[in-house]
RNA sequence: CGCGGGGUGGAGCAGUCUGGUAGCUCGUCAGGCUCAUAACCUGAAGGUCAGAGGUUCAAAUCCUCUCCCCGCAACCA
């Protein structure tokens, strides 16, 4: 049984505000972390994000905005430190790429590196659009010219740093190899693969010249460069959990990381030149990469150039925070791609959680309050039919639950829930409570609804890293003796509503 | 010969690796019930599993070919 589990989320881009990718990766990870708290204790787990606020998008984006880069970081990074709040997301650290404790270790990981011969001099040449201040490859290229402002791009040289990846890639297939569960989910091991047996790697270009880009971190053997934001950026999953010690080891509590989850665009940088660069610093590799799918908006990809980019806090305020990770967690299998819509929120909401669960929770109070005066009967040694079924199936949800956690899959996880929903909704017709009343059968009758309160407690514990207030609310309803009714969890949203 | 993903009842999907009565959710229709948020429960209709050929006692599943859809510049989970 592992002791300890630490999850990592990318480090958000600070160019553009939060969107729903990023809260459903973040999402994601909260809820591992909770669960995983529930089982190894919360001092026993690390759950970390944060925001990447280096190069050269960001010193752009901040001229623009006529702001210092500093600032403009400042400011982006705060709205997603908001949102996560605002979404109850439960990380116990937030780095920023600009604190001085990730500087110092990735200045520090530089001079290791350099001192070994991982990163070497050499020259970078390629074709440059100097108004736009990017690099092409011919195949971007629309005639030779900038894709973008259809200038006349020029072949530039300038001298550079470089890390070998080439020299790693024999290690990093085989290392794949032996480790299935390195590269999640299976599709995307094999795409990556199938990507390292076809292609050379080429060494990567981890550094800047100052006079194009003084927006990042200096390299500790060349002041006249920075460092690439990538390698800075990958750096933060070690630099928030441990350091290196005077002989160069890295020493950390929490590393290698249990699960690093990211969506499927940023695979590359995690599954190759991330354990590329801890392999040559002699760390571990994470124990697993996943790669989560996009969640698309009318069969197309979100893009701020399209303009459907939907933010998650108009979206948790419509239907509820709860309601809204229940979508994003149960929607789509993790992994694959899913459309986004309201209607499709709706319906979720609608069907699973006001129809099935939250009716679940208001008609048990109910008969509770109208059969029993508001207790909440602990005997269930006498319930009629197939109360002991129900009882069982509620025990057995944990071992369900904790199976299809294991696999990172989510929606697996809340269906065994709802199969639990199901029987309870299903036990009260074939019991038929109005009758046991009428007839004046009171043990079967609290037994029953014993069971059903059972049934809701085991529901809540493992509903709990999913919808933690939902199943705050569930639990402080029936963990007493006395029931604490409340008002409806989820209004039905009828049609007619407008957005 | 680019690479990858996909085409299964009205909608969205699972099943394909390890051939053997085609399953789930939503929707529709009918019935039941009344504790409940017009919620819940039961039942029904609806599919030649993109098409053609092949292997097999048996193919959604294996093999071959064909057709169609989506992604593969950037922003970006």
């Amino acid at each position: 049984m592992q002791k300890k589990y630490y999850i990592t989320t990318p480090l958000y881009y600070v160019n553009a505000s939060p969107h729903i990718g990023h809260s459903y990766t973040t999402i994601a990870a909260d809820c591992l972390a909770r669960y995983w708290r529930a089982l190894l204790g919360k001092e026993n787990v690390r759950f970390l994000t944060g925001t990447d606020e280096h190069g050269q998008k960001i010193q752009k984006a901040a001229d623009e905005a006529g702001l210092a880069p500093q600032a403009f970081a400042d400011r982006v990074s705060k709205q997603f430190r908001e949102l996560w709040k605002q979404l109850d997301v439960s990380c116990d650290d937030f780095i920023r790429t600009t604190e001085e404790r990730h500087i110092k270790t990735v200045q520090r990981a530089l001079e290791i590196l350099y001192s070994k011969g991982e990163i070497y001099a050499s020259q970078y040449e390629g074709l440059y659009c100097t108004p736009c201040e990017t690099f092409w490859i011919g195949s971007q290229l629309q005639e030779s010219r900038c894709p973008d402002c259809k200038r006349q791009v020029e072949k530039i040289t300038e001298n550079n740093y470089f890390l070998r990846l080439k020299k790693h890639q024999k290690w990093l297939m085989d290392y794949i190899e032996a480790n299935p569960s390195f590269i999640r989910p299976e599709s995307r091991r094999n795409e990556t693969l199938g990507f390292l047996r076809n292609n050379e790697l080429s060494d990567l270009c981890i550094s800047r010249p100052r006079e194009r880009l003084s927006w990042g971190i200096p390299l500790p053997f060349s002041p006249g460069h920075v460092t690439y934001v990538w390698f800075d950026a990958l750096l933060n999953y070690i630099s928030a959990v441990g350091e290196f010690d005077a002989s160069g080891r890295y020493v950390s509590p929490w590393w290698p990381a249990d699960v690093q989850l990211m969506a499927k665009d940023i695979l590359r940088q995690h599954a190759v030149y991330w354990p590329i660069i801890l392999h040559a610093l002699d760390i571990e590799p994470p124990r697993c990469v996943f790669a989560h799918g996009w969640w698309l908006m009318q069969d197309t990809k979100m893009s701020k150039s399209l303009g459907n980019v939907v933010s998650p806090v108009d979206v948790s305020a419509r239907f509820g925070v709860d309601a809204y990770k229940y979508f994003l967690l149960r929607d789509v299998p993790f992994g694959l791609d899913g459309n986004f819509s309201q209607e499709a929120i709706v319906k979720r909401f609608n069907a699973d959680l006001a129809n099935d669960l939250g009716n679940l929770a208001h008609r048990t109070a109910t008969m509770l309050e109208k059969y029993c005066a508001g207790r909440i009967p602990a005997d269930v040694s006498r319930a009629p039919g197939n109360g002991g079924e129900i009882i069982k199936e509620a025990d057995f949800l944990k071992g369900q639950v904790a199976s299809a956690m294991d696999a990172l899959d989510f929606g697996a996880a809340l269906e065994r829930i709802w199969a639990v929903i199901g029987l309870a909704n299903k036990y009260v017709e074939e019991t038929k409570p109005w009758n046991l009343s009428k007839e004046g059968r009171v043990p079967e009758l609290e037994a029953f609804l014993g069971v059903l309160a059972a049934a809701l407690r085991s529901i809540a514990s493992e509903l709990a890293p999913f919808m933690p207030h939902t199943a705050g609310a569930i639990s402080e309803q029936f963990s007493c003796e006395v029931l604490k009714k409340g008002l409806p969890l989820f209004p039905r949203i009828e049609k007619k509503q407008t957005p």
